[in-house]
DNA sequence: TAAACAAATGAATGATTGTTCAATTATGAA
DNA sequence: TTCATAATTGAACAATCATTCATTTGTTTA
């Protein structure tokens, strides 16, 4: 979606508007890349620090491929981004807002 | 979940812990029920007052079954919540948690 | 160079899931 | 009761998607 365009859906809220369709498809593809459980965890192991592929894999006990595949939604859904050091790809929370939006789920969850 | 587990669960986070793999299980279907654009449009629907189903079925184009389908889904995870009037059933946002979720990500989108 | 390690990729498979269609239940009116 | 309206339910189908396996790419070291 265009910034221009991104703009005019913020006026809307204001105005009590309904959001486009467009909007509430890209809404639900957020929160579908957040429904699953093994995204999940990653997002959880990336809570405090950065951390490489295997270390991931390792401490979720999945193999390096399913986790590369899962970090790649991620990435492309801008929840994480990735740095290289050596041999190695460390990933991390791309923002605040990500842990935001999971604290938020972890509350409705828990009252 | 008991409710004894939950306020553990809560401890944790006080104290920087990972949630249990249960809790983590369960913030990930949650999102599942966000992760839909049919779901979302209906939730979008309740944003400011209670509508039927056939109300809800009109305004989104679609067949009365799919969208009780989709109504029972969003019902089941205490998302919405209904009331009977007559031959119709109206059906309303369960509480504010559901709009401050759906506005963090619209916010995460928008931005 | 070659070898070893770390990560990414693509195809295939099994499981999950949203919609349709037909049938059923629930309520109110005649 | 009978009829019409509103909503729910269950089975079936098509589409989506997460994981596995094998292969490939990228990087460092010997």
């Amino acid at each position: 979606m265009g910034k221009k365009k991104k703009k005019a859906e913020k006026q809307k809220i204001l105005l009590h508007e309904e959001p486009s369709e467009e909007t509430m498809s890209d809404i639900a593809e957020l929160f579908k890349v957040f429904g699953d459980s093994t995204r999940i965890r990653i997002l959880f192991a990336l809570f405090d620090a950065e951390v490489n592929v295997g270390g991931i894999a390792e401490r979720l006990s999945m193999s390096q491929s399913a986790v590369s595949h899962q970090l790649r939604i991620l990435r492309t859904s801008q929840l994480v981004d990735a740095r290289r050091e050596g041999k190695s790809m460390y990933y991390y929370l791309a923002d605040d807002h990500v842990r935001t939006i999971i604290a938020q789920g972890m509350e409705h969850v828990l009252e």
